[in-house]
DNA sequence: GCCAAAGATTGGACTTTGTCTAATCCGGGC
DNA sequence: GCCCGGATTAGACAAAGTCCAATCTTTGGC
């Protein structure tokens, strides 16, 4: 699942994010792995030829991306974010012995029951983490 | 919802954790409110009259009531954990503006659907967080 | 294609959360 | 009351992430 320069570029101008070098490294990592990844590992991953971008502009970058909706944060290791490029809605399954996260269909998934929000709040969504491990 | 300092003892002795002094107070602090906590608010709540616990026996102590099943860490802030008095399987519903944590009771909320797992692997647990904020 | 303005990138200092260590300090059993 | 293994401590350290002011790119108007 690769995607040409010019796919990303897309992907980003309908989000109304100027296409740079470091934005479309980035995206690309992001996107062409379909990979759940830390900030870390993506910095790692995008200067793996030659040293091009800083660690400043993936954390600018990446919390760009997620204001814009290109991607979700992952919230299930209290030591690291993780990004994940699909934003449709659906659910995770984490190894907590290798931090591995795996996707959950939401259409396989289904919760009932949510609970009435206080009057003047709103969803902002449901995240389903179920966390195995070996053994 | 206030617990004796016996009521306390028995709690930890019942795990074979040896009651002491600061073991107290912050079993204390996370029971008798029954909040939801972060490390540096246990800190700050238990040092409040005088200064008598540090950094890193909070630390090793909500590390300690977490391996004994005393206490549950809720993992919803990408920038702490908070830590949950309450045991029992439940979910949380999650202000993203004030970090405030509420609980919701397993009996309410209720999930279908869970995957297979990889052969070798169990469930730890299923957490389920509600994403809400004003407006 | 050229230029200026707006915006993006950068290294490095800084903050915060959490861990580690080696020294000291209990407290429970005898 | 004494001892000894476990508990506590200050402070150094580590890792994730933010901030800043200087510099470099993009882009849109011409």
């Amino acid at each position: 699942m690769s995607y040409s320069r010019h796919q990303l570029i897309a992907l980003l101008r309908k989000r109304g994010i100027a296409p740079t070098h470091q934005r479309l490294e980035i995206a690309n990592v992001l996107f062409s792995r379909g990979e759940h990844l830390a900030a870390d590992q993506i910095l790692t991953l995008v200067n793996e030829r030659h040293a091009e971008t800083s660690k400043a502009t993936v954390y600018n970058t990446l919390n760009l991306f997620r204001d814009c909706g290109l991607i979700r944060e992952v919230i299930v290791d209290p030591k690291r974010v993780f990004y994940d490029p699909n934003t449709e809605p659906h659910h995770h399954l984490y190894n907590v012995d290798t931090s591995e996260i795996t996707d959950i269909s939401a259409d396989d998934l289904v919760v009932s029951g949510m609970p009435e929000l206080p009057p003047g709040m709103v969803t902002e969504g449901v995240d389903i983490v179920v966390r195995i491990r070996a053994l």
